[in-house]
DNA sequence: GTATACTTGACTGATTTTGTCGGGTATATA
DNA sequence: TATATACCCGACAAAATCAGTCAAGTATAC
């Protein structure tokens, strides 16, 4: 399964964007900033999160980026997917050549890392940025 | 996290074990051939299984590996946690020098990652090898 | 027109994964 | 007791992936 730095930090990011939820676009450079990640490698992560439609970036002085919808109805499925291509646990693409092509014994373990999967999705599918942030005042309080 | 072949394959083979539980030992041969998977890696990930109690040697001629213990017992976090030192997705440790300690935003993420943590843990302490092998033939019928 | 900030693609060093190789040692059986 | 079988162990290496840099843009506010 894939689950990087890149997820993490696409997470943080956006959180972040949440928390300081201003009208006003978030620049990447402020986010690099706060949250001490490398700010090229943001601009990489965000060319993902602007084609998946999470956010929406307006250039020029003043610019930035801002969330496309409201931190409750963007979910952490959404992000991950994004950044990460998937979340895939299955590899049983590669190995129905040997092992898993039902001979005596069929990919065993085929349905096990087909339900991890879902159940992985379902927790992230059940979590939103609002959640994230809410939390965190929360906790400071 | 790390969710790699080493974790799959032990899996499978212990799956393929307990499939074939005759009282007689399974050599690592057998394995290999019926789940195709290289007979070398093979003893570098039973090596691990038996460091952790999950699997008794058996030296010599008709010699082999045996369940220690009933597939029912065997949970497949103990399996995981056996060939890949374990399930980690938290990695703040490192992170805790740059934004994740708490200046403005403390590590937001922080408690997502234990929390699935926890999730996917749950999900692999609830399965034994014998839910694996009985769903297994009920599929095949 | 200039500074700011987004945009894009190629590239690279480090690490991890997925194994292999080559030598062991123990033991059942003939 | 010879021999084949099977476990045991550490070093090594190719391939893949990750994390991040570099370089060269384009759009826009002021």
């Amino acid at each position: 399964m894939k689950l990087t730095s890149k997820g993490r930090y696409a997470v943080m990011a956006l959180a972040d964007m949440a928390q300081f939820n201003n009208v006003s676009p978030v620049s990447l450079r402020d986010i690099s900033l706060r949250q001490g990640i490398s700010l090229v490698f943001l601009e990489q992560i965000f060319s993902k999160l602007k084609k998946n439609e999470i956010v929406k970036s307006i250039r020029g002085t003043q610019g930035g980026y801002v969330l496309n919808g409201s931190p409750s109805q963007i979910k952490l499925t959404k992000i991950l997917n994004a950044v990460n291509e998937e979340v895939k646990t299955l590899q049983c693409k590669k190995e129905i050549k040997k092992g898993c092509n039902g001979k005596l014994t069929k990919c065993i373990t085929h349905n096990l890392w087909y339900e991890l999967e879902v159940h992985i999705n379902d927790f992230f599918e059940k979590k939103s940025l609002q959640d994230l942030i809410k939390k965190n005042t929360e906790q400071r309080i």
